[in-house]
DNA sequence: AATCAGTTCCCGTATGAAACCTGCTTCGAT
DNA sequence: ATCGAAGCAGGTTTCATACGGGAACTGATT
């Protein structure tokens, strides 16, 4: 399954109109068991937290992932009902349409403050949207607390294989 | 299957009609099978208990795995006994009208105190009916609940495949 | 039979979103 | 450097939906 890779800078016009970068479309195109060639694939816009000031595209594959984790935890639990609430009744479904745009609507707009640019970053099985300067910051923190970790606590040094654990 | 997503809010007018959103609308015509095209779908209402200030709106599918988990349980065990209470008699069948309203009752809308306006909340397999400002708090209440969480203990870390549990 | 409350059906209308169309820019191949 | 295709962006039109008003229907009561 290919997956959504890089940054890509788009103007966002009066209607919230957006274009969505060529490539991830692919990824969305394929994500889609809906889609058939000549339709336009749809995907999923959470905006989880507040505080959190991005969306996040997932095609639909991957949302339903998440959404059938979501699903094994009892019902009526209030673990399930938060994660409802996070994921379900803060997001929506979006068309792409015949150009390959999505409308972002005001509210969403309002909620990760962008104005007339957005900035799409890769992020594997699903994507950001942000404002450009708030990513720019976004990303000087990220790299800032990674400077902090010393050689042996590391996330990288998470990335080892099911294998090298067991050695 | 479609599942029901996202928040919208709508006018109650002074016959108790409110228009559902029109995402919705899908979910529950692909949820119940009796329906038709040019028909109109229905839905279940439950109200649970008095203390949780908003309906509970069920596909007919939906409201059936419900039903056959409940039917489960040991015939005239005070467990099923007390959930057929909840979710049987708390509850009524509605039908949608040909501009995709239901009516709240004015038993139902004293129930959740709504007056002229109600939100429509997604939560997956089943969607919510609140008084706007009663939901407004219930969701700062979330929020709080989930921002005490520490990064260790989070309802988002249960959303582990079973694949990397095992490891 | 007459009244009344509650409900359903059938409209008209306004708003906002989706579809359509059309240029401009970028990029890759020749 | 030139050409063609694809990506991008903008304006205009069309249509679906939300929402309210009013007429017709129900059936309960006196």
């Amino acid at each position: 399954m290919r997956r959504f890779r890089g940054e890509s800078l788009h103007k966002v016009d009066v209607k919230g109109r957006v274009s969505i970068p060529a490539q991830f479309r692919r990824v969305l195109e394929e994500g889609d068991p809906d889609f058939k060639s000549g339709l336009n694939p749809s995907c999923v816009l959470v905006h989880n937290q507040k505080s959190k000031k991005c969306l996040e595209g997932y095609s639909i594959s991957s949302i339903n992932e998440v959404d059938d984790l979501v699903s094994r935890l009892p019902r009526y639990s209030r673990d399930r009902e938060i994660l409802e609430r996070m994921l379900n009744a803060q997001s929506s479904y979006a068309q792409i349409d015949d150009n390959g745009r999505l409308v972002l609507s005001l509210k969403l707009r309002q909620r990760i403050e962008i104005e007339s640019e957005a900035i799409f970053i890769g992020m594997g099985d699903k994507f950001q949207v942000w404002e450009p300067n708030a990513y720019r910051r976004d990303m000087e923190q990220i790299e800032y607390e990674f400077n902090l970790y010393d050689e042996k606590d590391n996330p990288f040094n998470l990335l080892q294989s099911k294998h090298s654990l067991d050695a």
